[in-house]
This record gives C-alpha cells, structure tokens and sequence, in this order.
DNA sequence: CTGAAAGCGCTTACAG
DNA sequence: CTGAAAGCGCTTACAG
C-alpha cells in the first residue's frame, strides 16, 4: 500500500509537502514540486487512506442513510424507498461523499452507527418522530428527516403536502358523484404521512357533507386487503370509492379485487397515493395522489449539503406539492 | 467524545485493560475488572471510533457494494437490483459489517472506493466481466460477483440459470402451439445473462424444429417497445410469441400493447423473466421464469461471509435454479 | 513555499 | 492478568 510517505520518499521532499499538494492546496506548493508529487501519486497508484483523514482531520465525509428495519419486511422491498435511496446515493456521491447505509431496530443503534464512522450527515428515512429529540441532542451533526410531522422545533425535514393529498382525493370523488366512501392505510393512532392524508380527505368530504364513518376507515396492518375488501363490500350502504394511502396498498385491492370477482371501477372506485411504476401498470389505470421522489431526494440533499458547508445555518424544511393523476380506477356515477 | 483513555483514566487502569475487556477478550481480563470496565463503557456512553480501528488493525467491517452507474437511469430504480440490495444490507449487517454503496463509472472507482475506505470484501451487482481480472488483481480482498459469465477462472460469482430459463420459455410457446415466435431484451453483443436466456431459448426451438430468425430478435436498448411492437406485428408471418429478458421489459411491453390496441395474449402472447412484484400485477397475468432473489441475496452473503473468516479458501459459485410461473399472457394456439 | 513535531484513537507485539 | 512502547497514515498547528 502506498502513503504518503513513500511518496515523499521518492520526490525527495517532506510528507507536508506531499498531503498540502495532493489535498489542492496549491498555492501552498510550488507549481514545480506539485506537478512532480502528482505525477508520482498516479505512477505510484496511491489511494489515501479515509480512515486515517478521518480520523486526524475529525471529517470522515460519510453520510449515514438511515432506516427502519422492520420485521414486516425489507425496507428496501419498498418502491418508494429505494428510488428516494437510489437518488440520494447518486447525488451525495457526485459531492464527493461516501454514503452508509444503516437499518436501525433502535434508537442506540443510530447513535451507534453514527458515532462509530463518525458520520458528518445523515438522511433519515421512515418514521422517526419519537426519537427525533434524542437524535438530535445526542448527534450534533446535520440530519435531515423526510416525511417527519414531529413537533420538535429546529429540525430540518423533507416532506409533501399529504393533506392535500386527501383534498385531491376528496374532490375526484365528489366530482364524480360519490357519497358513500372509504380509506385504508397503515395507521399507527400516531400522527404522520398518513393521518394526514386521511386528514385531508376526511375534512373535505365532510365541508361537502359526506361524512367518512369511522367503521369505513381500514387498517392494513391489521388485516389483508382481501379482508378489507370483503368487509367493506358487505357493510350495509357499502361505500363506491376507495381512497388507500398508496399505490403499493391499491395494487393489494387490484388483486384481492380479482380474487373476490369484484370489478374496479364498476363495483368499486380506488384512488392510490405516489404514483409509483406499479400503480402505471394497473388495469385499469390507477388514479393516483403524485409525488416526485427524485425532487424530493434533491431537496434532501441540498439541505444536508448546505448545512454541511455552513453547520450553524438555521434547520431548514421543506414541503413538495402533489399532483392528481386520472386514470381510470374512479368510476363517474351519475 | 468518550475514548479508551477516558474510561481507562476512570477506572485507574490502563488503555490495554479496557481495549481487551471492551473486544471481549475476557479471558486475558480479571472478570472483576472487566466487569466494571463494561459498566463505565456504559454509563460514560463510549462508542468505539472505527476510523482509528481499522487504521490500526487494518480492519475496518466494511463492505462496499458496488453497482453500474449508468446515464439511462438509477441503478437502484430497477427492482431487482433493489431488492437483492435490500437484502445483502440486511444479512451482512446482522454479521457486524457496514455497507458503504458505490455507483461506479469506470475501472478506476472500484479500487479507489475499496482501498479508501480499506473495504475486507465486495459484492459487485451488473456487469463487470470486462473489469473481472483487473479487479480481482488489483483488490486482493474477497469479492462475490453476481450474474457472471466471465470466463476468468477463481472468481466467485453467484447467478441463475438462465439457460434454462430460455429453455422454459420455449417448452411454453412450443406446448401452447405457437411456431412462430420472437426475442427482445438489452442485447450487448458480448455474452452475459441476457444472451444465455436467448440461447435457451434459441436452442430449445431449434431442436424442435421452429426457427427464431435473426430478425425476429430486437434489441430494446436501440429501439422503443411500442417501434418493437409494430415493427414486430407487422413483419411478414409475424410471430404470435415474444419472450423478454424481464419482467420490467414485459411491462413496456403491456403498455405499448395498450396504446397500438394490441390486445395480450390474443394478438400477441409474452413470456417475462424474474416475476418481480410489477409483473404479478400486470392484466392479463405474466407468464414469466421466476428466479429468487432473496435466496441469491443469501447465497452471495454465504460466501462473502465464509472468505472473509477463510482468506484463503477457494473461490465458489453457485448456480441458482429457476422456474416456470405460468399466468394467463400465453394463448393455446389449436 | 517547506518541514519537524505532536497527536487523532485505537491495536499489535513484546515484556513482565 | 496487566502495562509501556510503538505505530497505523494522515492532518493540524507552529516555526521558519
């Protein structure tokens, strides 16, 4: 292995002289000696060593990425989540940074994995809203979290507007003459991406005055969809339209609904959330609640580079726009 | 920052006594002080500082997985690739190692991002058979290559058989009927996964007396699927068969068939290959070659896992089997 | 523009 | 079972 100690040994010169010209600190070296340290590193092949940098300079570039390992599955298994994680590699290393990635079952192994490489920046990615206090006391570095409605002041996060989400979902059924519908999600009785979608949707159709019966709002966490659908079909004034908290769920009633002979959207109506490949797959076409995740990962990483470059700047948050896209999948009834 | 001196100052012994009772050399320790050594580690909240370990005992846990980072798109939007990274960070991280992810453009940022970071092992995902030996010469650490078909002896590389996938799918269109049929995946023109399922394929119909001419396989990667489609449709005898690489592919596939009024699988009956959850979702069902992922995931971690502890043990391979899903995307010629 | 010294936090190897 | 010394490969801070 080649250091900069062999180098200086060859070029005849200190190994300062070596580290200031191979860190670009030219104008601290003559353009002679440079050039001369430079040619040599290439011929030599040298790599420098991150761990020692890390170590003496106390700045490792490394970004922790950060999710929740559930038992329910693979975090990566999500869609969503490896295109956000896909996009957010992509830039950072462009930045020059080198990207951990960590699934985390609690809160010591975040303080853990971020304290061990020395972590200068990390992107959280799942439901962190408990611990959000405690991370940020424990690891005074940048962190920016994604689709966080924690109520802790100061930290910087990335989301969309999920309540309008609801909205829009509200009103394509309206329009199209529902009155009787539904919502299925995951929820967790916390507040988050979900509730508020929920939130969103109930509030409008409620102002027009549908009311959303507490027993037409599902949880997917608790039973299948075939389940769901089976229920919310026998359920006396059945509802015509479906509003689930995301494409993946939607694509759950797709096939249940095949299973179980039930048309979409003759029998009834579904309306779907991010607007996935999946969900463009679907027949028929899924009308869908869009976010832009590429968009999103950007976002995410200019605020973790901005306040990598200025660590004292003030958190900043941010809160993307969503899209309805009309496919076929609600039916107009007269 | 707590570190060994800290506690070692604590506890009034000395840095070595805390070093070994930390690593759990607890036999070289007298359990009383090991004992209280732990419970100060504890209290005080010391996480060890990896940089200055693996600077000093030259290993440093990490993993680097390494992917193609190519100008069409995010190497981890492709699902396949998704969620076999999914899986290797979930079981190589239960073994105590960190994962540091790479999209790598050329040759040069393999062994810059492995030496950097001094990485024990990699696991590389895509096509790197070109690079294989330069890699292997270069990085003197364990290395488990996926879906290879490098002739480079002493390599370990875990990958299906997609020979026999091609076979499969013949058997399919021969036993439905079909005689007149078609091939469309990302050709290269160098040998790799996409040319062995053609050859399969190929092979299979040939000695069953159907001819797949030349100009009945098309390469998406110079073509749309819609211009495929046409052109495919409207080519003299066209073929009522076409068997596609992936799944993913299937799916432009489904949608072009969508927009030119195509109707699958009595216009045209489409074979997938991988049955990733977009192609289970697609109407009507994708007949497709399963291949599975989790269990490639789990062999590559295998064998990481076996070299990392045995340097010097012989490099494996392992050839997964795959296996036919039949769905409703082909018709029974009579 | 260049260098000698000290140190980052840990482990290896030796000595007792 | 315990410790003092040296060193991993680099950078910071000081001196010239």
């Amino acid at each position: 292995m080649v250091t900069l100690k062999d180098i200086a040994a060859k070029a005849g010169v200190s190994m300062m002289t070596v580290s200031r010209a191979l860190n670009g600190n030219q104008n601290k070296v003559s353009p002679e000696t440079a050039e001369k340290i430079h040619l040599l590193a290439e011929e030599m092949g040298y790599v420098p060593n991150s761990s020692a940098r890390s170590l003496a300079a106390r700045s490792s570039r490394i970004i922790a990425v950060i999710m929740r390992d559930t038992d329910e599955g693979n975090p990566l298994m999500d869609p969503y989540t490896s295109s956000f994680l896909g996009n957010v590699v992509q830039i950072l290393q462009k930045h020059g940074y080198y990207i951990m990635v960590h699934f985390i079952r609690d809160f010591s192994d975040i303080t853990f994995g971020l304290r061990s490489w020395n972590a200068q920046g990390a992107v959280f990615l799942g439901l962190f809203d408990d611990e959000i206090q405690k991370i940020r006391q424990d690891n005074r570095i940048p962190l920016v979290f994604t689709d966080s409605y924690s109520n802790v002041r100061q930290v910087s996060n990335v989301g969309i507007d999920d309540y309008k989400g609801g909205v829009l979902a509200a009103e394509v059924f309206l329009s199209h003459g529902h009155t009787r519908v539904a919502f299925c999600g995951p929820l967790s009785g916390k507040s988050g991406v979900i509730e508020e979608r929920l939130n969103g949707y109930a509030d409008t159709l409620k102002q027009n005055g549908v009311l959303l019966s507490q027993d037409q709002i599902y949880n997917i966490s608790l039973f299948s969809a075939e389940t769901i659908l089976e229920k919310l079909l026998q359920s006396p004034g059945a509802p015509t339209g479906l509003f689930v908290s995301s494409d993946h769920i939607a694509w759950q009633f797709y096939k249940a609904a095949r299973r179980l002979k039930v048309t979409i959207p003759d029998d009834l109506s579904i309306i779907g959330f991010d607007d996935i490949a999946l969900g463009q797959s679907l027949v028929p076409g899924l009308t869908t609640i869009r976010q832009d995740m590429r968009l999103k990962a950007e976002r995410t990483c200019d605020i973790l580079l901005r306040h990598l470059d200025a660590p004292k700047s003030p958190s900043e948050s941010q809160i993307l726009d969503v899209e309805l896209i009309e496919r076929e999948s609600v039916k107009t009834l007269s």
